[in-house]
RNA sequence: CGGGGCAUGGCGCAGUCUGGUAGCGCAUCUGCUUUGGGAGCAGAGGGUCGGGGGUUCGAAUCCCUCUGCCCCGACCA
C-alpha cells in the first residue's frame, strides 16, 4: 500500500480517554475509531491485522477438522426461554421487538442457534462426533464497556460446539481444541498461558482458559514453577502452609488497640506480622442472616469460592455495617471468631495458625494468643482465599507465581446442560435415544488484536508479531519526491517485495525522514528498509527490525532476501 | 446500576469560581525556505461553547432539566 494513498494519519495526540496502551495505540495509528460507548469502526490499517488473526484461527480450526457456518446474529426469544437463559442472563443480553412485536435478542453467543440445529440435523450416533464454529460479529451490553477493543459491546468472536454420543467422545472433542488454540495462539506469535477456569455463566463442567500473558492483564492467574498446574486466580487451590500449626503457647489475652481498625493499623499498634493476624468478613447469607468469613490478615477473599458455600448469599455481598454491628456488637475493624455465634468459614491458613491476633467483637479491642480448640471450636478449614506466590502448587511440586493475563480463550465440556434443556438427541447403536454431549470453544477475536499489543509494545510503538502485522515491511524511501532515481529504486524494491509475496508499506508521503521513522515505528511493521541517495551511492540500503537496536546497511539486491531470512528467523 | 468526574473548531486543552465581542497547541489548506529522527517563516479556513428551558441589558460562565461520554466497583471472548 502506497501511504501517500491512505487518507487516516498517525496521531501525535491521542483522545483523553483512551486509557490502556493497546487502546492508545490503536487509536494513534488509525487503526479503530470509536462510534459509541463499546462499538468500533475497524479502518483499513487494523482490519489487515484481524483478518491475519482471523485466517489463523480458522486454519487451524480447518486443521482439527471443524465445520465452519454462519448463524445469524439475530435469534428468537423462544430459543433462549427453551434453554431458561431468556430469565437468566440478565440484561447484558440486548433484548428487542419486531414490528409484529415478537421478540428477539442479539447473539451474546449461540449454543442456542447451534443445538436447534443439531437437533434438527442430527438423528444418528454415526453423525458424531462434530464439531461446528463462526466467526462472527457478538453483541453483548456490557455494563461498562472500556479498554477500546478489549472489552467492547459488539466484537469478533470464534464460537465452535461439538456434539457427541457419549463422555468419552466429548474428553476427545475437548482435548483436540484445547491442542487447536495452543497452535493457533503459538501461530500469532504471543505469549500464553493455559489455565483452569471457573465456568461462570455458561455452564457445565471442565473448564480452560487462555490468556495472554500481559502486565496490564484483568485476570490474575496462578501457575506452579514445579508442575504444570495453572489456573485462574478465582479457582486457584489455595493450600494450607505446608507446616501444622504449632502448640498454643501464650494465654489467650484481651488487649486495648485504640483507632486501630485495619490489619495495618493492628500490626503496626501491636508490632505483629498481617500473617500472624486474623481477619473476619461478615457477608450477608441466604436466609436474610450472615455469615462470617475469617482469613488471615495478609490473605484476600475469593469471592467465586466463597459465593459456593452453603449459606453464603451469591452473589457475594459485604453485609451493611448497620447488620454486622447487630450481629457481632461491634464495629467492622474489631470483629473475630471468639464468641460469634452465627455461621463461620475459617479459611484453610486460617485455621493453621497458632497464637494468633483478632478482634474482640468490641470496640478498639483485639485478643491476642488467640488458639482454634481451646479458645473457639476448632475450625473445618474451608479454601475461600486467594493463592498467593509461594503458596504451595496443588499439583504436588512447586510453588506457585501469580502472572496476569488476559483472557482471549475459553473452552468449556458443557455436557448435556443445553441438549437437555432443548431435546437435542440420537439414536444410538440400539436404536436407542440419547442425549448429546456438548463441548464450547470461544476466541476473543477482536481481543487478541488488543491483547497482542498490550504484550508486544515500547516506547515508540506497536511491535508487531510478524504473523498479524499489518504489513511486514515498510520501505522508506527519503527525499522521494525529489530524485528521479530514488523514485525508481525504491518503486521497483516495491515491487519487487510485493511480486516475493510480502505485504509492503510504502511510505512515498512527500514527508521529512523523521516522520517517517517515527511513523514505522508506531505502527510496528516488523521489517523496516530505508532508501537514502547516500547509501545507494554505494549500492546499499538501510535494514532495521523493529526489534533491533539499531539499523545495518544491507545491498540493495540483497533486499528481498535479506527480509525473507529475517522473517523466518 | 451505585459512587466520582467531564462535555469549548478534527484531536489535546485554557477560559467558567468573579457574566461583558471565544482563545492556545496539534492537525488541515496556500506560499516560500528546509529535507536522515515528528521542520521554520508568512498567511488562511474551521466553533449554534452537548441539547432544551430559565435568570439577566447581556450567559461558554449563574439556575433547572435532558443527553452523551470517561473513571472506580459486580460480568466476560
Amino acid at each position: 500500500m502506497r501511504l501517500s494513498r491512505y487518507p487516516i494519519p498517525t496521531l501525535k495526540e491521542v483522545p483523553a480517554d483512551a486509557e490502556v496502551i493497546s487502546h492508545r495505540l490503536m487509536l494513534r495509528t488509525g487503526m479503530i475509531r470509536r462510534l459509541a460507548a463499546g462499538l468500533y469502526t475497524w479502518m483499513p490499517i487494523g482490519l489487515r491485522t484481524l483478518r491475519k488473526v482471523e485466517r489463523i484461527i480458522r486454519e487451524e480450526m480447518d486443521r482439527a477438522g471443524a465445520l465452519e457456518l454462519s448463524m445469524p446474529t439475530v435469534q428468537p426469544a423462544e430459543l433462549w426461554r427453551e434453554s431458561g437463559r431468556w430469565n437468566e442472563f440478565g440484561p447484558e443480553l440486548l433484548r428487542f421487538k419486531d414490528r409484529h412485536d415478537r421478540e428477539f435478542a442479539y447473539g451474546p453467543t449461540h449454543e442456542e442457534v447451534i443445538t436447534d440445529i443439531a437437533r434438527r440435523e442430527l438423528r444418528s450416533y454415526r453423525q458424531l462426533p462434530v464439531n461446528f464454529y463462526q466467526i462472527q460479529t457478538k453483541f453483548r451490553d456490557e455494563i461498562r464497556p472500556r479498554f477500546g477493543v478489549m472489552r467492547a459491546r459488539e466484537f469478533l468472536m470464534k464460537d465452535a460446539y461439538s456434539f457427541h454420543a457419549d463422555e468419552a467422545s466429548l474428553a476427545e472433542g475437548y482435548r483436540l481444541m484445547f491442542d487447536a488454540y495452543g497452535r493457533i495462539f503459538t501461530r500469532l506469535g504471543l505469549k500464553f498461558r493455559a489455565v483452569h477456569a471457573d465456568s461462570g455463566s455458561i455452564g457445565g463442567n471442565a473448564s480452560q482458559e487462555f490468556h495472554v500473558l500481559a502486565e496490564s492483564g484483568e485476570d490474575a492467574i496462578a501457575y506452579s514453577d514445579g508442575d504444570d498446574y495453572a489456573a485462574n486466580i478465582e479457582l486457584a487451590e489455595a493450600l494450607a502452609p505446608a507446616t501444622p500449626p504449632g502448640a498454643p503457647t501464650r494465654p489467650l489475652a484481651k488487649v486495648a488497640t485504640p483507632g486501630a481498625r485495619t490489619i495495618a493499623d493492628l500490626c503496626q499498634f501491636l508490632g505483629v506480622a498481617p500473617a500472624q493476624c486474623v481477619k473476619t468478613l461478615i457477608v450477608d447469607g441466604t436466609d436474610g442472616g450472615v455469615v462470617a468469613l475469617i482469613l488471615r490478615g495478609d490473605h484476600e477473599l475469593n469471592a467465586v469460592k466463597a459465593q459456593k458455600l452453603p449459606g453464603v448469599a451469591k452473589p457475594l455481598r459485604m453485609a451493611s455495617a448497620e447488620r454486622v454491628r447487630a450481629v457481632a456488637g461491634a464495629e467492622p475493624g474489631y470483629l473475630g471468631p471468639v464468641g460469634f455465634a452465627g455461621r463461620i468459614y475459617v479459611d484453610r491458613a486460617a485455621a493453621a495458625l497458632a497464637d494468633f491476633v483478632c478482634g474482640a467483637n468490641e470496640k478498639d479491642t483485639h485478643f491476642t494468643g488467640v488458639n482454634w480448640g481451646r479458645d473457639l471450636a476448632a475450625p473445618d478449614p474451608r479454601d475461600i482465599r486467594n493463592a498467593v506466590a509461594g503458596d504451595p502448587s496443588p499439583g504436588g511440586r512447586g510453588t506457585l507465581q501469580i502472572a496476569r493475563g488476559i483472557e482471549v480463550g475459553h473452552i468449556f465440556q458443557l455436557g448435556r446442560k443445553y441438549s437437555d434443556a432443548m431435546g437435542a438427541a440420537v439414536l444410538d447403536e440400539q436404536g436407542k435415544s440419547v442425549t448429546m454431549y456438548m463441548g464450547c470453544y470461544g476466541i476473543g477475536v477482536t481481543r487478541i488484536v488488543a491483547a497482542a499489543i498490550e504484550q508486544n509494545h515500547d516506547a515508540d510503538g506497536i511491535v508487531w508479531p510478524e504473523a498479524i502485522a499489518p504489513f511486514q515491511v515498510c520501505l522508506v524511501p527519503l527525499a522521494y519526491q525529489k530524485s528521479d532515481h530514488l523514485r525508481q529504486t525504491s518503486d521497483a524494491l516495491y515491487r519487487e517485495f510485493t511480486a516475493a509475496g510480502f505485504d509492503v508499506l510504502f511510505d512515498d508521503r512527500d514527508a521529512r525522514a523523521g516522520v517517517k521513522f517515527a511513523d514505522s515505528e508506531l505502527l510496528g511493521i516488523p521489517h523496516r528498509i530505508v532508501l537514502g541517495e547516500r547509501g545507494l551511492a554505494t549500492g546499499n540500503v538501510e535494514y532495521r527490525h523493529r526489534r533491533d537496536a539499531a539499523a545495518a546497511e544491507i545491498p540493495l539486491a540483497d533486499a528481498v532476501r535479506h527480509v525473507r531470512g529475517r522473517s523466518a528467523a
